[in-house]
DNA sequence: TCTATAAGTCGTCAACTGACGACATATGTT
DNA sequence: AACATATGTCGTCAGTTGACGACTTATAGA
């Protein structure tokens, strides 16, 4: 490597212009549980950073071992991607939620509401979402499927909770709803990857555009529905 | 290289299993700016592909050139790069755009949906959204700054036209004048976003999520305006 | 204290990668 | 036909990678 592109690549290998890491002086001999742990733990901000094509060199300097003993643990760095994808990507959906925005002793638009804060909290930090473009990116059967699954039986659900409440009658076509549903979670979504992708400032906290966009969902949902009806070809 | 983690590595490479490139015996000997022309088409396709860190010799092979010419049009991959996000990216937001959504001599929704009609149609292609991401990713100054402030600007201005068609006072903090903007601007986006990058099937016809999405956003802004001015602490 | 074993490192291999000097050849002009 | 020049390729260099065999050493139980 001459010199022109140092910049991009140390972007995707993960390097840090003056080497920073911890001191790897520290104690040593972690028992195969913990250090797994660690490793885990670090890689996962390790590519969130600097993406899956990061190598696993820089990645032991940032655990403070050598690269060798990475290989101690996974087999190749693809099941260690796999490992971090599977824990800290689809590790952290709640089956409660299901649950909670179904408990018709509160008005749908806080069951909604509190759902929100909860699902950015835990999967819309720097760290969640941009592992997640990068693996949505890739090629690799990692793909995401299984969330989108997920997000969308969220979508029906959140639909159908207010259409319930509004006493609204939706259309039988199940993508027209999960497409309102999106509506709503697109907008928080989107909030989310510019705060954190783009890198916006002068933005608003969170709650606040929470309450907002769940308020224009709220209010146009009647008038949503209707214009799916008046539009059927 | 072994063969544990060929899948991965091929998908970050480029590579296609099988080799597949144009038939590279065709008509050579291109003028220098036609071959650039088509080294950068090349370039977008593949890059969007494959992401930033694919390699040039992948490229090259697309192109059905030595990898060598790559660098008589570019001293450096990095200004490749460069080059096809000037183009590609940033090349195709319109001016013109400003003045047709303030063109007050038809109703805003209309002039909205026809606004969002054409931006879906020239940034929200795959092409363009997953190079975007890609180079949102990565540290790159490429970063997407000038973007921001334009899609900024754009959000600002429908806000305006909107509150001026339907006679609202907005609040004096731009800075929620843009997240109201968002809101709708989020959601289509965030369409695009599902159709190109997580692959979503079973998804709505773009117009009818654009009317929707615009509908559900002209209903709700009294009340989002309203909900703002309430929130304040 | 001795030792088995788990925890950890060194050094290396082969393929990959950006970059580029040296060389080859098509093409139009005279 | 001869030539100048732009177009294009070959081969190679040096630094980078994922992966792993061989080796070292801390630590707990006998």
């Amino acid at each position: 490597m001459k010199a022109k592109s140092e910049a991009l690549r140390d972007a995707a290998t993960g390097r840090k212009s003056a080497e920073s890491a911890r001191p790897k002086a520290g104690r040593k001999r972690l028992p195969h549980a913990e250090r797994k742990a660690q490793i885990l733990k670090t890689a996962t901000e390790f590519f969130a950073d600097n993406g899956l094509t990061a190598q696993t060199r820089r990645l032991a300097d940032e655990c403070g071992i050598s690269q060798r003993l990475l290989y101690r643990f996974f087999p190749t760095k693809e099941d260690l991607l796999d490992e971090v994808y599977r824990q800290e990507i689809l590790g952290v959906f709640k089956p409660t939620w299901f649950a909670e925005l179904q408990d018709r002793s509160r008005p749908a638009e806080k069951r909604i509401i509190l759902f929100y804060e909860d699902y950015l909290k835990v999967t819309l930090t720097r760290k969640w979402l941009r592992l997640f473009m990068y693996a949505s990116l890739s090629e690799a059967r990692m793909a995401p499927d299984y969330i989108s699954a997920i997000v969308t039986h969220l979508m029906e659900v959140i639909v159908r909770e207010v259409a319930e409440e509004k006493a609204v009658t939706l259309p039988d076509d199940r993508t027209a709803l999960h497409e309102m549903g999106w509506t709503l979670h697109g907008a928080i979504s989107h909030y989310a990857i510019r705060r954190h992708l783009y890198k916006a400032s002068n933005i608003l906290p969170e709650q606040k555009v929470i309450a907002m966009h769940v308020r224009t969902f709220m209010v146009g949902f009647e008038s949503m529905v209707q214009d799916y009806a008046d539009h059927l070809d």
